[in-house]
DNA sequence: CTGAAAGCGCTTACAG
DNA sequence: CTGAAAGCGCTTACAG
């Protein structure tokens, strides 16, 4: 078992040339059944398999794709990679995976890697440093190389490739509707991460829900102890009814601060957040969250850049896919 | 910049041979500095950078490693990737990455990608459903064709193959010894993953720390009432003072319990599991959780891995890495 | 010091 | 229907 058997070998024990040999595992028709018959019976003795290297250098294809993720901790991007392995796996590609913990530096690294001959295409989300240096040179760079690059995520960047994503605003303006239906009046926002284009499109979301005479309850800051004051004075002094947070950590905070300030959920206060379905429906209470079906986007961004590398979709031309969030009720938005 | 420049362009434009411009490039002693210099600064300029499918053609290598992931939604195993990418990166090698959804089937079809030549090592975590139907052939077959295994997690398996991981026993064995110190009597562990090896072991060192005459307060079970019903049982009626949590559901259905039934956490139970530091530290109270620390985990598999591809490890010979863990202490045996 | 040649394992026009 | 030859882009013994 050790060396693998290659075509050669199988010629020569066939006594055919290397040409018959790969024609009749190909199933080309210029070979005679008999001689296809004989050669793939050896073959599946022999257990052959064609070196993938060899058939790539002759193809000038890998047969690989390179996945760039900001953040793997973060289970979002997580169950992206899930949707983007399964699909690829199904097409018979490989998928290699490089993360750019939300550096800058490091995503250029992985991008110079990228050019350099190992893929045949890219599923990228930028990294948070990446959008602030606003310099997407690198991306370009790949462009370059006719590699197809296809963003799924962090979408709101000027670049001509195709993209796939949620509408981060419309979530969270569907979801501050939602609570104003309910008769609620006053409705307060937490972000962590207000700095970050996914960030600000959820709470301009938010804001161009309030109707007319509506207050604005946004607390919002990267700075632990300014964050948890901001959402206590909500919760306390401004009497907020119901919250919305924008990610993880602020979620985790008001939950703390709603616990320490003896306002209960959802008794007192609603709470609806971008939260995955894991740790969303295994809180006590439950919060109720804004799923985004990412999975889903995996899969439609591999099948986005399959399209893109077999030329099926237009030059010149994106497509900028967005795919509809949901928002789940649990616990926290309980009316009674 | 389309296509990318050949060895053979750069020789033509050289007027001088390939060969000559390949070991120049490969500052073989061979080649006149003058030469060098003039070569180099071509490729320079034209940016030049070999084919790395050519390059693994010619050295039957392929620069890549596999990764299988039972669960990449479980941060533990999305940290133990990051550990790995980050080693890889530094060592010019590229992670395809494979997910095995904890199925038999699908991780069988995995091993015979990774038989077909797409990569020089595997690093693996064998998945639940392959522990439970203890047919590990898949694996023997990887090995057949001399590709290089490492077990980074569930190592309790008998395959001759290097291992690192965690020592599950001991981490609930210290934890329960912990609480003992600390004058705690009624000790009581939930589990919703007791079929699981991991979890197995975890509640036999919890069993083995319990001193003569320490009653063994166990309630697992994968099915949620009842889990929910065992918890219950084990807060209101046999009162303990303490829970383990072999994992992250576990954890979370205590947590619910203990809210339901007015135990307050730590000052009625104190509290410890197995969850992932994120979770863990933005509970309201804080859960004191063990700390695996995965990326360490990763970064040693992948270091063993290489060692291993480079010969660098006795053959017939494994090894078995232990890193120790740690319990965090957090609010929730917070002891006043 | 430089280059022609062989070869890694394949595929595919082309000739017979 | 079969096979010899060229070639994918590289490396490296060998000859000069």
């Amino acid at each position: 078992m050790k060396n693998k058997i290659t075509l050669k070998e199988l010629a020569k024990l066939l006594n055919v040339s290397i040409s018959t040999v790969s024609k009749a595992l190909n199933d080309s028709s210029e070979i005679s059944p008999k001689t296809v018959e004989r050669v793939k019976e050896l073959a599946a003795l022999h257990k052959y398999r064609p070196n993938p290297v060899a058939v790539n250098l002759k193809s000038s294809k890998s047969g690989t794709i390179g996945v760039v993720i900001p953040n793997i901790s973060n289970t979002y991007f997580a169950q992206v990679l899930l949707g983007i392995e399964a699909k690829a796996q199904k097409e018979g590609l490989q998928v290699i995976t490089y993360i750019s913990n939300e550096s800058f530096e490091r995503e250029k690294q992985i991008a110079d890697m990228l050019t350099s001959g190992f893929v045949d295409g890219v599923l990228i989300a930028i990294s948070e440093a990446t959008h602030r240096a606003r310099n997407y040179d690198h991306i370009f760079n790949i462009l370059e190389y006719e590699i197809p690059v296809v963003l799924y995520d962090r979408t709101n960047i000027d670049i001509p490739v195709d993209k796939i994503g949620i509408d981060d605003e419309k979530s969270f303006e569907d979801a501050t509707r939602l609570l104003i239906s309910k008769g609620i009046k006053r409705i307060g926002l937490a972000s962590a991460i207000h700095h970050l284009g996914v960030g600000k499109l959820r709470i301009k979301g938010y804001q161009k829900a309030l109707s007319e005479g509506m207050e604005q309850l946004v607390t919002a800051s990267s700075r632990h102890q300014v964050l948890v004051d901001g959402i206590k004075d909500l919760l306390v002094n401004k009497k907020v009814e119901a919250m919305l947070c924008t990610d993880f950590v602020s979620a985790m905070l008001v939950y703390r601060m709603a616990y320490e300030n003896k306002v209960e959920i959802p008794k007192d206060l609603k709470m609806i957040g971008f939260l995955n379905k894991d740790v969303a429906q295994h809180l006590t209470p439950s919060i109720s969250y804004i799923e985004q079906f990412p999975e889903e986007i995996g899969k439609n961004a591999m099948e986005m850049l399959i399209k893109r590398m077999n030329g099926k979709l237009m030059p010149e031309k994106n497509t900028h896919k967005i795919i509809n969030t949901e928002l789940i009720h649990l616990e926290s938005t309980r009316f009674n």
